[in-house]
RNA sequence: GCCCCGAUGGUGGAAUCGGUAGACACGCAGGACUUAAAAUCCUGUGACCGAUGAGGUUGUGCGGGUUCAAGUCCCGCUCGGGGUACCA
């Protein structure tokens, strides 16, 4: 952190360099971590989120989770199982590539030396991973099998009825004996036109496929996406934040353009049933539950006036989530890309309409979302048919309803919707209440609450009861049905980028094919440059011959981010295999993560896909669990702390003379003297500081505890080199604030200068030490002092500070030490198994304490403690286990066993109470009865002095816990 | 706007099932050892009243409530963090 001064002192005691250094290449080469396939032991998977390795290397925010999620591998090897705990990289990314093209360098080379810094940075804590399952997703062998379950989803469709993915093979038999009309409904498919068996027999081959790609999984379609111009390529949802860009924070449009999806919507209810089953924070499952987002209601059929006339016999079709409002309906609304708008426009209205489809249609996300507030809209100049009124509804078009849900039109209730409400107003169109409540001319009344009026034969009936009602009126009627929808879309899953896995897909007749599965991996090409071509194709189409030995062309895009994590666990349990994703038997071992530890941030992107990809490959018979995480730890994030000096201002410079002799500033005649060297600096609490200057951040490597090195601070920048400093007690104050951590801020931690100064077993300790596991909090080295100070009494405890020998004493302990051990077997177990990994390091702080009072050098007990420890600080553990004799290392010790019968009290001190208020303490029996410990209570003197003669009311008696007398 | 989570000393936090709030650690103050520093050890440390003691009062964001007993449960707010945003 900063001078090296006292590393001297600290040397002679507990060596941690010298003993990490030790066990690192000692587990490395014995190879301790390792996981094996087939055990007699119960198998436990501790699974990391892979990290993407960036150019910039770890921060300290970084291992928190590997930290969290080592303790807890460490811990069940303990246990006695067998523990597969592997870690890899997540090696394809848009920032390798962006570097590519502005560089020219390959994007596999920078990836390539980003993960050898990962790796070297991540092997200084001391993680217990089994490196030799290492997966790459940038790797041939990884990807191979990325394309080969993109070829299974190309080749599936999904039953609604039997709830699964099927193989196309069946899918075609099914077209070619009943033709689609079943299928329609019964299978997730995009819109298309329903047609016979006969009609089947007679399509080509081209139309063939044109249909089944209605059903496919993995599909083709003109897709309204989130298009980025800046980075040349599309998003998913889940990278645009606010219309901007995950990655970069550039602008994204709405743009229609002919891309891979994958048919997620199709396991939408699965994915939403799923949740109930998993051990994941309820803020999670609540998370994916929203961007899932179910809601029930009824799709409605509206006739149009004159509709024959204008070829709109079938009617308008409508979702909404309140049918009881029915009869509330005063205008209707289509979104600007509606496929009726023309039909629909009237000759006056033309230019209007198109001008308002041309508008919305050249309005980025970003806009839109701006403008939330606004109505605009135009009318088309039709009307529908009430289907109950018969009453004439005019059809408007407005960007507030959006293409992509329900059926992209609604009907508009404007007393019961705040957006209808809102449009209405705007518009001039009638409110007309149909649920009792609220106060309309001031706002739309949306609870779904009251009673139903002015509605015919819903009039009295409560919200619920009149849905209900509704929904069987309008399939009486045969005008609509009860459905469902969600909010979940298909994941676009093409990048016109360089650096992702190419599709195993090649083009016939304009028609996408797969490869076949002999021809994987499909390589990921040369190509000159990392840029689009002139024509605007994807950089691969700049790759040579990049067609198939037939000649066919190749795709030229790439898959997403997402494509390579969407498995990556199943190939950790067979990373080699080369002939399957996984085998059945490692499948059939290994199961499904037992435990997955990982930032929240991925809630509604990668623990979707990686849900869904699951839940396919299990259709397919390929893996044995629905769920690929059955428990999920989200880490917080580990902000920066800041530092801040105070920069007396030349503004306030000849105030700050007058007013504060006491400072002794120099008289300046102009900001060029104030500039070149003269920089005044005030300490943080200095009375009237904040009147006279401007923060500025400090490098916090230069501040300790608050305080600043003045010098180190002068030769930090040249401008500096003179500055003086106002002091408070000898010393400069900084201030400090909570920031992202970055390089701007001067308040970026690397792991590899604390585990410089401290270790890494203090780093591990501490950073576990510095809260809840799940919770965000700022870095700061404040407490670290603490954690290595237990070690260093740990150290030597077990130690002779002299000679580094073993100081730790044979014999029997005795019933105070044992008690201290076990109370603390079962902290530390009770803490690990509930991931309070805080409280375990305060339990092992206090064991030491309380040892420390006992004089207690019991080898016996140490041994123990040893064990305890060893999953928080390994290296140290380990060196006190050898140095205790074993051969063998601590990781494969047993977890010391909890006896109670060492930690059971003779006697309780019972707190006693009057009417709440705490009294007295008074030390009993366990064994005692409650009975016979009131009993006890009230003849006490003490009991007898507050009650003062009188009988009490009522007496409680908690066992182990409290008296209470109610006076 | 909606949904979720949180608020405890100077600081990070503990209190696991409604049962002695503030464990543990930092910081601070005082002391021991030392020529000195570092390291180490000891003592004190929520606030207020009291004499520095005994002792007492008060205290978990704010206002109510349930209970013998509330940081914990219920109702109503305030503030902070996260998610989401025309999803009909």
């Amino acid at each position: 952190m900063h001078s090296g001064k006292h590393d001297t002192y600290i040397f002679m005691e507990y060596d941690f360099r010298k003993i990490e250094a030790y066990w690192q290449a000692y587990w490395q080469e014995h190879k301790t971590f390792k996981a094996e396939n087939q055990s007699s032991k119960p198998k436990y998977y501790v699974l990391d989120m892979f990290p993407y390795p960036s150019g910039a290397g770890l921060h300290v925010g970084h291992p928190l989770g590997y930290i969290a999620s080592d303790i807890y591998a460490r811990y069940k090897r303990l246990q006695g199982f067998n523990v597969l705990h592997p870690m890899g990289f997540d090696a394809y990314g848009l920032p390798a590539e962006q570097y590519a093209i502005q560089t020219g360098q390959h994007p596999a080379e920078t990836t390539r030396r980003n993960i050898a810094r990962y790796r070297q940075q991540l092997d200084l804590l001391g993680f217990s991973f089994d490196w030799d399952r290492e997966v790459r997703t940038c790797a041939p062998a990884y990807y191979h099998w990325t394309q080969w379950v993109f070829i299974r989803l190309f080749h599936s469709w999904y039953d609604k009825k039997a709830q699964k993915a099927r193989p196309d093979t069946e899918l075609e038999s099914i077209l070619a004996r009943e033709g689609n009309a079943r299928l329609l409904e019964e299978a997730a498919c995009s819109p298309h036109e329903v047609f016979s068996a006969q009609d089947w027999a007679a399509y080509s081959e081209k139309g063939r496929q044109q249909v089944l790609m209605n059903y496919r999984l993995a599909f083709l379609s003109d897709t309204m996406v989130n298009w980025c111009p800046k980075l040349g390529t599309v998003l998913a949802n889940d990278e645009v934040i606010n219309g901007l860009s995950q990655r970069g924070g550039y602008p994204v449009e709405r743009k229609l353009m002919k891309q891979w999806s994958l048919r997620i919507t199709a396991y939408a209810q699965r994915l939403l049933d799923g949740l109930d089953e998993l051990d994941w924070t309820d803020s999670l499952k609540e998370m994916q539950r929203n961007w899932i987002g179910k809601s029930t209601g009824a799709e409605v059929r509206f006739e149009i006036e004159n509709g024959a006339e204008k070829g709109l016999d079938k009617g308008l079709e409508i979702f909404t989530t309140r049918p009881d409002t029915l009869f509330g309906v005063s205008f209707m609304v289509l979104c600007p890309e509606h496929e009726m708008i023309p039909a629909l426009t009237t000759a006056e209205q033309k230019e209007a309409v198109e001008d308002y489809v041309k508008y919305a249609k050249n309005r980025t996300e970003r806009e839109r979302q701006a403008d939330v507030n606004k109505a605009s809209g135009v009318f088309t100049g039709s009307y529908a048919i009430h289907p109950f009124s018969g009453e004439k509804l005019p059809i408007w078009i407005s960007e507030y309803v959006l293409a992509g849900y329900g059926t992209g039109a609604i009907m508009a209730v404007a007393a019961h919707d705040s957006r209808d409400y809102r449009f209405a107003k705007h518009f001039n169109l009638p409110i007309r209440q149909v649920v009792a409540g609220g106060d309309i001319s001031q706002e739309a009344y949306e609870a779904k609450d009251g009673t139903l009026v002015n509605s015919d034969f819903l009039n009295g009936l409560k919200v619920k009861e009149a849905i209900h009602r509704m929904v069987e009126e309008i399939e009486k009627k045969g005008i609509g049905k009860a459905r469902t929808n969600f909010r979940l879309r298909d994941a676009i899953f093409s990048r016109q980028r360089y650096w992702g896995e190419p599709f195993p897909i090649y083009y016939k007749d304009g028609m996408p094919y797969t490869l076949p599965d002999d021809k994987l991996p499909l390589l990921l090409p040369e190509v000159d440059k990392y840029l689009p071509t002139e024509e605007g194709e994807p950089p691969l189409a700049r790759a040579k011959n990049w067609k198939t030995e037939e000649g066919y062309p190749l795709e030229t895009s790439t898959m997403p981010g997402f494509a390579g994590s969407s498995a990556y666990y199943l190939r950790y349990m067979d990373p080699h295999n080369g002939k399957a994703l996984v085998s059945k038997e490692a499948d059939q071992y290994w199961k499904q993560v037992d435990l997955y530890v990982g930032g929240a941030e991925h809630a509604t992107g990668h623990l979707i896909y990686s849900r869904f990809w699951n839940k396919f490959l299990f259709d397919l018979g390929l893996v044995c669990t629905d769920e690929p995480y059955r428990k999920l730890i989200n880490q917080g994030m580990i902000q920066g702390r800041s530092s801040f000096a105070y920069r007396l201002n030349w503004a306030n410079y000849k105030k700050a003379i007058e007013a504060h002799p006491d400072w002794k500033l120099p008289e300046l005649e102009s900001p060029a003297g104030f500039a070149e060297g003269s920089l005044v600096f005030v300490s943080k609490n200095i009375p009237h500081r904040e009147d006279f200057c401007d923060p500025v951040h400090a490098d916090i490597h230069l501040v300790d505890n608050d305080i600043l090195d003045t010098e180190a601070f002068r030769q930090w920048m040249p401008d500096l080199a003179k500055a003086a400093f106002i002091l408070e007690e000898g010393h400069y104050v900084c201030g400090a604030e909570v920031e992202k951590m970055s390089k701007s801020m001067y308040n970026v931690e690397n792991p590899d200068d604390i585990v410089e100064k401290y270790g890494a077993d203090t780093l591990r300790m501490y950073e576990m030490f510095l809260g809840p596991i799940e919770q965000s909090k700022p870095w700061d080295t404040k407490g670290i002092e603490g954690v290595f100070r237990f070690l260093k009494k740990y150290w030597r405890t077990c130690f002779d500070e002299n000679t580094g020998a073993l100081a730790l004493e044979d014999g029997e302990p005795s019933a105070a030490e044992l008690k201290v051990l076990h109370k603390t077997i079962k902290k530390i177990i009770d803490d690990t198994e509930r991931f309070s990994f805080n409280t375990a390091v305060s339990g092992f702080m206090i064991a030491l304490n309380e040892l420390g009072d006992l004089k207690c050098r019991k080898k016996a007990v140490f041994e123990a403690f040893t064990i305890l420890l060893s999953p928080y600080a390994p290296h140290l553990a380990e060196e006190v286990w050898k140095a205790m004799g074993h051969e063998s290392s601590i990781a494969c010790a047993p977890l010391p066993v909890y006896e109670e019968k060492y930690t059971l009290d003779q006697s309780f001190n019972y707190p006693v109470s009057f009417n709440g208020k705490m009294r007295f303490n008074m030390e009993l029996p366990l064994d005692l009865d409650p009975a016979e410990i009131e009993k006890q209570v009230l003849a006490s003197e003490q009991a007898a002095k507050w009650l003062e003669g009188k009988s009490p009311k009522k007496v409680i008696v908690v066992p182990k816990r409290i008296v209470n007398i109610v006076l």
